[in-house]
RNA sequence: GCCGAUAUAGCUCAGUUGGCUAGAGCAGCUGAUUUGUAAUCAGCAGGUCGUGGGUUCGAGUCCCUCUAUCGGCUCCA
C-alpha cells in the first residue's frame, strides 16, 4: 500500500500500481473522466501511469492550464500522424502546446503546404481521435531511439536525442504514430472532439535564424464543440477590435508607403486623443513632482559612444547622419537617456535636490526589422512618455514606490484592472551580457522586488529578461479579450549615471554617484493608444473622447435650437457637433452609433417646447427627455469618476 | 532579416482557363425629400489594376525585380 496525499491535505492509502484515473474514480466517475493529467509530485504524469511510491497528487482536467497543455500536445501528436498519413516521408521538429492550442514543426520537403490543405489534415485528425487510440508510454534505450530515428530518416528527431540521456528518454505511440516524447498525454485520443487547424507559418528550427526554416502548423482542440465555437468567437472578436482596422474607420492613424513603413501618421482625430493623453499624464506628472524637459531629435555619435548604445546597437541603428564637416556624425535618437543625462550635468546637486525628476514625451527612432513592424504596436518612430529620475541611494526603493502609484492611477483611469507586475532580472547563468557591478545589480533587484511587494502586486519573476543596464519592472495589462500586453516600464540603470560620470555633493561634502531609473507608464504612445483601442474596442473612456455628444435635429426647423444646446454643453467643456444633414432621424442615429460618439442628442419640437433634450447613450440604450443639465452632470460625473488628481 | 501569402475606386470586395470601353456596395458630389431612436430616393463622378521590367497578336489575369501589407520565426535599448 501506498500514501497519496490530496491537495486538500486528507492522505489516501491505496495499492501500489494504481493510477491517477484510479484515483479519480474513487472520488466520482465524473471526475474521473474528465481527468487528462496529473502531477505526482510535482511532475506532470500521465493520468494512467501506475504510481508505486508516496507520492502528493493534483488532478488536472481541461478547468486548469496544465490539463489544456496535456490535452493540446496530445492534439500534436495526432496532428503529426494525420500528417505523417497524408504526406508519407516528412519529417517532424517540435510539435509543443502553447497558450492556446498547439503546433508542429514540419519538413515537408519540396511541398509548400497551402491554407487550402488545412481541412483535409483537420479531417483526418478527427478521424484518429475518433479511434479512441490510448497514447503508450515506452522507456527506451538511447541507442534503440537512435537506430528508430535514423531508419526514419528523421534528422531533427536524431538532433534531439543527442541532448538527452541515457536511461531518461520515452516514446510514445499511439495509432501508427511514434513519437519521441516526455509526455504526458492524455488518456484517450477520444477526449478530442473538436479540432481546428488555423494557420501555416515559417519557423527556424531550433529558433535559430541560421538553421532551416520548418513550416509551422497552428492549431487548437477542444473537449466540446461548443468550447471550439465560442474559441472562434473570440477570434472574430478580436479582429473586430484589431487597432489596425478600426484606427483606419475612426480616422486615428494611417501609414504611408512614400512617408515609410512603421512611421504611424495620426490623423486629427488621433492626434485628439494622443494629446489628451499627454495632457492627462503631464497633469499627474507635475502633481508628482516632475519636471519638464525638450531635447532634439538627434545626437551626436559621441554622446551613444559614452552611454556605451553605439557600441551595443550602433550597427542596428537607423544610420548616422553626416554633416558637411569631416567627421561629425549625428544618430537619431533612440532614446532619452543620454540627452537626459547631460541635462543632469548642466548643473550642480546638493543631495537635499534629489530625486530630480526629468519629463519629457520624446520620439526616439529605432530600426525595427522590417517583418517585426506591426500597426502601432511596432514602428520605427514613436513617442516614450519618458522620465528619468535620479535618485540617492537610499531613496530608491520609495521613489520605485511613487512610480508604481503613478503606473497604477493611468491604469485606473484608462480601465485597465487586471494587470500583474513582471520582474526581469539577471540571467544568472550568463552574466556577461551585462554591464555594472554585481553588487549594484543585487542592490537594484533587491529594491524592486521589496517596493512591488509592499505595494501589494501580483508579480512573476523572470530571469535573462533584464535590459542590458539594470533590472526592470514591466506591467503586464490584460485586455477585454483576455490577452496580455506589455504595457508601462521602470528600470533601474547604475550603468548610465556611471558613464556620465553624474553626481551630486552629499551631506558629508564628498561627491556621490546618483542611481537613475527611466520609467514610462504608457510605454509609448503609439503602443498605448493600440492596446487602448483593443481594450475598449474603440469605445474609449468618456473622458478621452473629444467628441462626446451628437446633436440630431430632427428637421431643419430645429437647428438653432440643436446650436444654442451645443454652445450651452461647450460652455461646460463638453464638445461635440451637431448633425445638420438633411436625412432621417434614423438615418443619423444610425451614422452616430457606427462612430462610437458616446451621447446622442436628439431634439425636436417636443423637446424645443419644454426646453430639455432626449438623450440616448452609445449602444442603444435610451435615456429618455432631460434637462440640459442634468447631461452636463451625468457626463461631468463620468469624467470626473477616473481622473483625479490628488 | 527569414519562410509563406496578399496588393483592383477613399473603404470593403467581384473580376472564370489571358480576349471588346475593369464591376458592385458603402463613402463622396448634385438634386429631390424635412424626417422621432441603427441605412429615404434619383442622378453624377471616381481606377496607368502597388512599382519597374518580361512573355504574348493581346496581361488586372502568366513570369521576374522592387515596395508595402498580412500570418509567423528571429529581434526588441
Amino acid at each position: 500500500m501506498i500514501n497519496i496525499t490530496l491537495p486538500d491535505g486528507s492522505i489516501k492509502q491505496v495499492k501500489s500500481g494504481v493510477s491517477a484515473i484510479d484515483i479519480a474514480m474513487d472520488i466520482s466517475e465524473g471526475l474521473a473522466r474528465n481527468v487528462l493529467s496529473a502531477s505526482i509530485n510535482g511532475e506532470i504524469w500521465d493520468a494512467n501511469r501506475p504510481i508505486t511510491t508516496d507520492a502528493t497528487l493534483i488532478l488536472h482536467t481541461w478547468d486548469d492550464n496544465k490539463g489544456k497543455a496535456t490535452f493540446w500536445h496530445s492534439s500534436a501528436h495526432i496532428m503529426a500522424e494525420a500528417l505523417e498519413a497524408l504526406y508519407p516521408g516528412i519529417k517532424l521538429g517540435i510539435g509543443p502546446a502553447i497558450d492556446n492550442g498547439f503546433y508542429y514543426d514540419v519538413d515537408l520537403g519540396d511541398h509548400i503546404l497551402s491554407l487550402d490543405e488545412l481541412p483535409g489534415i483537420e479531417k483526418k485528425m478527427k478521424e484518429l481521435a475518433a479511434q479512441k487510440m490510448i497514447f503508450e508510454r515506452q522507456d527506451i534505450s538511447k541507442d534503440e531511439a537512435i537506430t528508430y530515428f535514423t531508419n526514419k530518416e528523421d534528422q531533427y528527431k536524431l538532433e534531439l536525442l543527442e541532448d538527452l540521456e541515457d536511461g531518461n528518454i520515452t516514446f510514445y505511440t499511439q495509432g501508427n504514430f511514434t513519437d519521441l516524447c516526455k509526455g504526458p498525454h492524455i488518456p484517450s485520443s477520444g477526449k478530442i472532439k473538436a479540432i481546428k487547424l488555423l494557420n501555416i507559418a515559417g519557423a527556424y528550427w531550433r529558433g535559430d535564424e541560421n538553421r532551416k526554416q520548418l513550416t509551422r502548423i497552428y492549431g487548437v482542440s477542444f473537449p466540446k464543440q461548443k468550447q471550439l465555437t465560442s474559441y472562434l468567437e473570440i477570434l472574430e472578436e478580436a479582429k473586430k477590435r484589431d487597432h489596425r482596422k478600426i484606427g483606419k474607420e475612426m480616422e486615428l492613424f494611417t501609414f504611408s508607403q512614400k512617408v515609410g513603413q512603421g512611421l504611424p501618421l495620426w490623423l486629427p482625430k488621433g492626434a485628439q486623443l494622443r494629446e489628451k493623453l499627454e495632457s492627462f499624464l503631464k497633469e499627474a506628472q507635475a502633481q508628482a513632482g516632475y519636471l519638464p524637459v525638450v531635447t532634439p531629435h538627434i545626437g551626436n555619435k559621441d554622446l551613444y559612444v559614452c552611454s556605451g548604445h553605439y557600441d551595443k546597437y550602433g550597427k542596428d541603428s537607423f544610420h548616422p547622419i553626416k554633416t558637411p564637416n569631416e567627421g561629425e556624425e549625428f544618430f537619431l535618437k533612440p532614446m532619452n537617456c543620454p540627452h537626459h543625462c547631460e541635462i543632469y550635468k548642466s548643473k550642480q546637486y546638493s543631495y537635499r535636490d534629489l530625486p530630480v525628476r526629468l519629463a519629457e514625451f520624446g520620439t526616439v527612432y529605432r530600426y525595427e526589422q522590417s517583418g517585426e513592424l506591426h500597426g502601432l504596436t511596432r514602428v520605427r518612430g514613436f513617442t516614450q512618455d519618458d522620465a528619468h529620475i535620479f535618485v540617492r541611494p537610499d531613496q530608491l526603493k520609495q521613489e520605485f514606490i511613487n512610480v508604481i502609484d503613478l503606473v497604477l492611477y493611468v491604469f485606473n483611469a484608462l480601465g485597465f484592472e487586471n494587470f500583474k507586475a513582471q520582474i526581469s532580472l539577471r540571467d544568472p547563468k550568463n552574466k556577461v551580457k551585462y554591464i555594472g557591478s554585481d553588487e549594484n545589480w543585487e542592490k537594484s533587484e533587491v529594491a524592486i522586488i521589496e517596493a512591488t511587494e509592499e505595494k501589494g502586486l501580483k508579480s512573476i519573476i523572470e530571469y535573462g529578461e533584464a535590459a542590458f543596464y539594470g533590472p526592470k519592472l514591466d506591467f503586464m495589462v490584460k485586455d477585454a479579450l483576455g490577452r496580455e500586453w506589455q504595457l508601462g516600464t521602470i528600470q533601474v540603470d547604475y550603468n548610465l549615471p556611471e558613464r556620465f560620470e553624474l553626481e551630486y555633493t552629499g551631506a558629508d561634502n564628498q561627491k556621490h554617484r546618483p542611481v537613475m531609473i527611466h520609467r514610462a507608464p504608457f510605454g509609448s504612445m503609439e503602443r498605448f493608444v493600440a492596446v487602448l483601442i483593443e481594450h475598449c474596442g474603440g469605445n474609449f473612456p468618456l473622458w478621452l473622447t473629444p467628441e462626446k455628444i451628437i446633436i440630431l435635429p430632427i428637421s431643419e426647423k430645429h437647428h438653432d435650437y440643436a446650436n444654442k444646446i451645443l454652445g450651452l454643453l461647450k460652455n461646460s467643456d463638453i464638445c461635440g457637433l451637431v448633425d445638420e444633414r438633411a436625412e432621417t432621424t434614423s438615418r443619423k442615429i444610425r451614422d452616430a452609433e457606427v462612430s462610437k460618439i458616446p451621447y446622442i442628442i436628439i431634439v425636436g419640437q417636443k423637446e424645443e417646447e419644454k426646453e430639455e433634450i432626449s438623450v440616448r447613450k452609445h449602444g442603444r440604450e435610451d435615456l429618455g427627455s432631460m434637462k440640459i443639465e442634468n447631461l452636463i452632470k451625468l457626463i461631468t460625473k463620468e469624467v470626473d469618476s477616473l481622473i483625479t488628481f490628488k
